[in-house]
DNA sequence: TATTGTTATACTCTATAACTATA
DNA sequence: TATAGTTATAGAGTATAACAATA
């Protein structure tokens, strides 16, 4: 009776996951060069276009009262502004400050760059990669 | 002048870590189901075979005194239990309880399945994807 | 009535510094 | 002296429930 194996692309969830996962230190201390802790750097990120703090709890998977106070840290830091919404009088904008969007920037520039792992591989295997991973999400 | 491109690693690793970010909330709903929160998840998970307090937070990435109180929460829950080192009696051994196995098994049974985006992938591109990066990882 | 965001509360995760028991 | 782990402390991230303002 053979061993049940899994299937491919369990197996490849499985590397890419590890190497995501190996990734997360250097993230966090990238993070840490700007001064500001993961998930701010996370919020950062997703404020690449102004949102509400309902679309950015959604887009982090998390509860609405839970943005309040990391918007709060980042508003304290001059990153990020909050303004009233044209269309809701409830509902708060979230836009970054000139700062914000330096820090933005900056910070994505470096996390952008590939880890060793697949900057060493051979520029033919490099894009095949890429294009295996465009076309499986959709891009 | 032409626009700068990112390298194709560059943009492997943007998707590749997109698609580990977008998993997160199955994630953490997975380790929900057994009632544990997501880095006691990932303590589970490293902790197929024994090891010390600091052998984990050298793995987590983390400081030691983090370690003591992940710990502590899973050795009440009945899934983790601290023995004495034999080499070193400053040390603590970490070792799974029978439940702690069968948490840790099952729960990974169900993190390891592929990401909607792979299993809908052609079973060639499956395996494509697999090869490529069990390369790169030298696997 | 329902929704947006905040507050109050409680728990988890995290690091730093001081401590203990061993090495 | 140095190291393994703990404790004390403080700050950050998290969800739930109750609330104010608005829809």
């Amino acid at each position: 009776m053979p061993v049940k194996t899994d299937s491919p692309a369990c197996e490849a969830w499985t590397l890419l996951y590890e190497l995501a996962l190996a990734e997360k230190p250097r993230l966090n201390a990238i993070a840490g060069d700007f001064e500001i802790k993961p998930q701010q750097a996370m919020v950062l990120r997703l404020l690449a276009e102004p949102q509400t703090m309902g679309e950015l709890a959604e887009r982090l998977g998390c509860d609405n009262s839970n943005v309040t106070g990391l918007v709060d840290r980042l508003e304290q830091r001059g990153l990020v502004e909050r303004r009233p919404a044209e269309h809701d009088r409830r509902a708060k904008l979230l836009v970054l400050t000139h700062e914000g969007e330096r820090v933005r920037s900056e910070m994505s520039k470096r996390m952008r760059q590939a880890p060793e792992a697949l900057a060493a591989m051979p520029a033919a295997e490099q894009r095949a990669l890429r294009d295996l991973l465009r076309r499986a999400l959709g891009r």
